[in-house]
DNA sequence: CGTCTCATTGACACGAATCAACCATTGTGG
DNA sequence: CCACAATGGTTGATTCGTGTCAATGAGACG
């Protein structure tokens, strides 16, 4: 036993958490961590590999520990839209749904802490902290989404495109150039969180890279060249 | 002072009010609600006037009792987009962000019950039954918006509009035929939500009407003659 | 009765989707 | 180690839907 692994066994292993000090589990001490300690299995899933299915029963929420998720929505006729990424310190999980509205997955290899939905929401009702900061953290997820509705109703093709990379590359940590990132999302994922076709992303990067804005190397990553230029095409 | 609308001094006349229920009051017992009650004051109101401005500073939340109120963000070259529309019940305010992002306008004559957002932060922590109904409030509000964005990223005019015309039927109570129900926003407003243009917004209507699945009434009012119909166009 | 606001209708332009080829990279089996 | 398929990305030609610009129409209100 004491060679579990700490995928395996999460229990006492929360303190040295990658992302204990940036999760929900912030807002908890170490001794009120042990509830929450005892209902949550970590998990490992792949690149590509879906944690919830829109339509089944939701039994399951989560915190991101590493990786990526997207959120993913469709239309009747088949298309697919993100609607939400999730990186690492997020929660996923729609705790006030029986059934799952969104699927969930993972866009990178990722790392979780999974807990039984029922289980958390008993803990989370015994510890007003927990909810407090759940509360924050969905009011800046509402915020956000507000924020894409603008974009996905209003900016054109090319400020979708060099809004994205610029909220990329602030992500990756600065503004300064030359800045290499990771493109952690497909052309094909690009185009389904833009709300545009493979295609037209395609025609954008090449765009910015003619006009000496972004470099790419290779197909995950770019090289930020002009942030200013960049940034005022995100407008 | 006895004299006193129930209008300019809510104390003491929670419990007749008209979203007691339904608001997030629902949350407190009559000795609870003492706390906000002793916090909030009455406001009413006119269509078109501005309750919050994006960017000022962010002094108050508000339940609202009656009317319906636009939440719009606008981008930089100055188009509008409606993000969220809230109707008595729903709460209005962003409790985490000292400078507001939102401009908050009431649509229809609106009677408000406002909160300094301090004060109200004050009671929020003392009342986690308060906490818990506004994350389920703001969890509902997200599930929307991300619905919203699904809409605004894939639907095409004709669904947009069909889709907004059957939200509001439902809302009015049915889904019978002929059900006449009002429309509270202008062409503007609609095209303002639905990120479309007013001309786009009168052409669908009117496509509607030719087909029999909708009867414009005034400017205000529709009725709707083929509910199956709609709801296949919303898709 | 005239003006003002809001809505409708028409002509046209333009941006992004679609359809279709082609190219590059990765991985696989002989 | 190379041939070859499979996958993902780019580029081009064309179509289609919605935005834009402009004129007209209909209520609301003074």
């Amino acid at each position: 036993m004491t060679a579990a692994t700490a995928l395996e066994s999460p229990s006492g292993r929360c303190e040295s958490c990658a992302v204990r000090d940036v999760a929900l589990c912030a807002a908890l001490d170490d001794a009120e961590l042990a509830a929450l300690n005892a209902l949550g299995r970590r998990r490992r899933v792949a690149r590509g590999e879906a944690i919830v299915w829109a339509g089944d029963e939701n039994l399951i929420c989560a915190n991101i520990v590493a990786g990526i998720i997207k959120l993913t929505m469709s239309t009747a006729d088949g298309r697919e839209q993100i609607v939400g990424l999730l990186y690492p310190g997020d929660f996923l999980g729609e705790l006030f749904a029986d059934e799952a509205g969104l699927t969930a997955t993972a866009i990178t290899p990722t790392d979780l802490c999974i807990y039984p939905r029922g289980g958390f929401r008993a803990v989370l009702a015994r510890h007003p902290a927990l909810q407090h900061s759940l509360l924050r953290r969905t009011s800046a997820s509402l915020d956000q989404a507000r924020r894409r509705m603008l974009t996905l109703a209003r900016a054109s093709a090319g400020q979708r495109v060099a809004g994205f990379l610029h909220d990329l590359a602030a992500r990756a940590g600065g503004t300064h150039a030359p800045l290499r990132f990771d493109l952690p999302l497909s052309r094909g994922e690009i185009a389904e969180l833009l709300g545009l076709t493979i295609e037209t992303v395609s025609r954008q990067f090449t765009a910015l890279q003619t006009r000496g804005i972004v470099r790419l190397s290779g197909r995950r990553a770019a090289i930020l060249e002009d942030p200013e230029a960049l940034a005022a095409l995100a407008a």
